[in-house]
DNA sequence: TTCGGTTCGCGAAACGTTTCGTTTTTTGTT
DNA sequence: AACAAAAAACGAAACGTTTCGCGAACCGAA
């Protein structure tokens, strides 16, 4: 049916290897290069990638597994990932492990079945052993968004740490000294790093921490609304929120809303992720904003590097930096 | 480095034809199958699935397409459809054309280059000639969520109209005779249906409808918040309204809560598609719940039955039914 | 025991490429 | 015009499977 890289030998009366070699940029004679590119448009031939993958060992595919296909964090960045690879001929598989460690390591033996060229993978916590093995077949891998300690390993992160210093920072610059904070899971990189900028301002400050302003959620909607709700329930409530991801500081705003909280007059308020909701609330939130573009296409860029067997710079960290929109949501107190 | 049939052969002592019949499901003696299974082990052989698709033309691979992935609804979708095809083997390539024509034409051709032996495609409208040229290619196809006329072609569909239907008529039996509505984009094909079904309910109650409580939006959150204030903004406002989205939804919250808005005693409330916000917001909210579930799956299994050559009962139209969760966001008015 | 019918196993060709060593053509130099 | 060197084209083997037609082995019935 489809034509083949004989059909073009036959049409342009040059060997099958010449064509091979015209295809892989080789060199070829001008005359022959227009003829065999007039056969390809007349054919429309198409390389077979599963026989030239036969051969080469190389699948053209890489695979990208993240933890849930229903957070628009995480499919914002393999939308990006996606882009990049595509204009350089890779199909991208996207798996999701619905949050299970079991089912992390089963969608990645998949993976491996399928011999994907690359692998992008966001971990779970706690599983440096199934990582380790990716990078013992040779593979290349890139992390995204959260670390693995002990292991070399390319990775792309955010500097969640001082996205949170900086955005803590601007509350007590402008005289806030109870602060809650709306954490993530406890044994999740990026909510670690998160609350770790958090206390160390405090530190540089010389500020004491109340542990009732710490709050940890779930990264769902329902846990920021219910946390905000705790922490303002406090005997002593704070005078400014920071939440540290896109759907609890969806939940948090429902709250506020809902209990007629006035902002920035009863609490000033930083949120995470999402430019809408900047936009829409009144008055216009303050959020702190993660590259989501670079993110993916950083890491689509090196695991391209790498696949290409150029291995420079290994382990390349990238720890991009995020953006902290300052809008109407903050105010001055004294303290 | 990896084992092939030749290993299993040379370990078994048998001839790779037979080894390849085993592999394919084919009759071998008992006691062959119990020497080829350990050998498969110990080996860890695994099909090369390119050697294995370049003599049977298939890829072991099918493509999804959808406008978005920046959409929880069609991620989700995403994610339920790749749980089944996986266990059948089958990889999953996701391609997003963020809601461009060019670009679905353009993610389209890649599937194809790719060999994909089966695609789902949740289309643009004004489209129908991508879809036609698609079905003449004789890759198994089944379209999402959106209708093509006048083509024959499998889909999965959620019944909309009905959906509105239903949903209007529960604030219609409540008395409530001015019910805005806030619908999505002309063009799209679930947007007209959702706004036909609160037209058919007038209808057939015998009721008028004020044009001015119709309004559109482009699905994303700002225009729910926008819409929402400008139906309230009506000199004489609705009593209810019913929001045809997940993100105009939350936009709404978002501005009823800011403007004080009461639900239900102000105004009878309906959303769409997320359960976390019918818990979250107080009163809770009455929401339509699509079966995001059901739809993946069915779509899965009906292009699983087709490229099993399986083409009984075709084209194939599967209507899901919409679940109308009622909370406390209704209430009775005198007419 | 023999024979027909099944079941199982085998060998070889084919799928569409790439690659490598060799041959042919082109180019440049004298 | 002749020759060497460089460039281009060629032919054949290989990648790991499936498939198909045959032959071998086995079974039960006569």
């Amino acid at each position: 049916m489809a034509a083949t890289i004989k059909d073009i030998a036959k049409y342009t009366g040059l060997s099958i290897s010449t064509i091979s070699k015209y295809l892989n940029g080789g060199n070829v004679l001008e005359a022959n290069r227009k003829l065999i590119e007039e056969a390809i448009q007349t054919f429309d031939f198409k390389v077979n990638e599963m026989a030239r993958g036969l051969r080469t060992n190389r699948t053209m595919t890489v695979g990208v597994l993240i933890p849930s296909l229903e957070n628009i964090f995480f499919t914002s960045i393999v939308s990006n990932i996606e882009s990049i690879l595509l204009k350089e001929g890779y199909s991208t598989i996207v798996c999701d492990y619905k949050e299970d460690p079991q089912l992390e390591e089963k969608k990645l033996q998949f993976l491996f079945d399928k011999m994907v060229d690359g692998i992008v993978l966001m971990p779970l916590p706690d599983n440096d052993n199934l990582v380790k093995t990716v990078i013992a077949r040779k593979t290349p891998l890139v992390l995204i968004d959260r670390l693995i300690h002990n292991v070399d390993c390319d990775v792309v992160l955010v500097d969640n740490l001082n996205a949170s210093y900086n955005a803590v920072e601007q509350l007590i610059i402008r005289g806030h000294r109870r602060i809650g904070i709306i954490a993530g899971p406890q044994n999740i990189y990026t909510a670690q790093e998160r609350l770790k900028g958090y206390i160390r301002v405090f530190e540089d400050y010389g500020l004491k921490i109340d542990p009732a302003l710490i709050k940890h959620g779930d990264y769902q909607i329902e846990s920021g609304h219910k946390l905000l709700l705790e922490l303002m329930e406090n005997e002593k409530p704070p005078t400014a929120v920071y939440v540290t991801n896109y759907e609890m500081t969806i939940g948090s705003i429902i709250a506020i809303n809902e209990n007629n909280i006035r902002i920035p007059d009863d609490l000033s308020f930083i949120g995470f992720d999402n430019q809408d909701l900047a936009r829409i609330v009144k008055p216009a939130l303050s959020i702190v904003v993660q590259p989501v573009q670079q993110i993916g296409e950083t890491a689509a860029q090196v695991l391209l590097k790498r696949m290409s067997k150029d291995q420079r710079g290994f382990p390349l960290v990238t720890r991009l930096k995020t953006e902290l929109l300052i809008r109407d949501s903050l105010k001055k107190v004294e303290s």
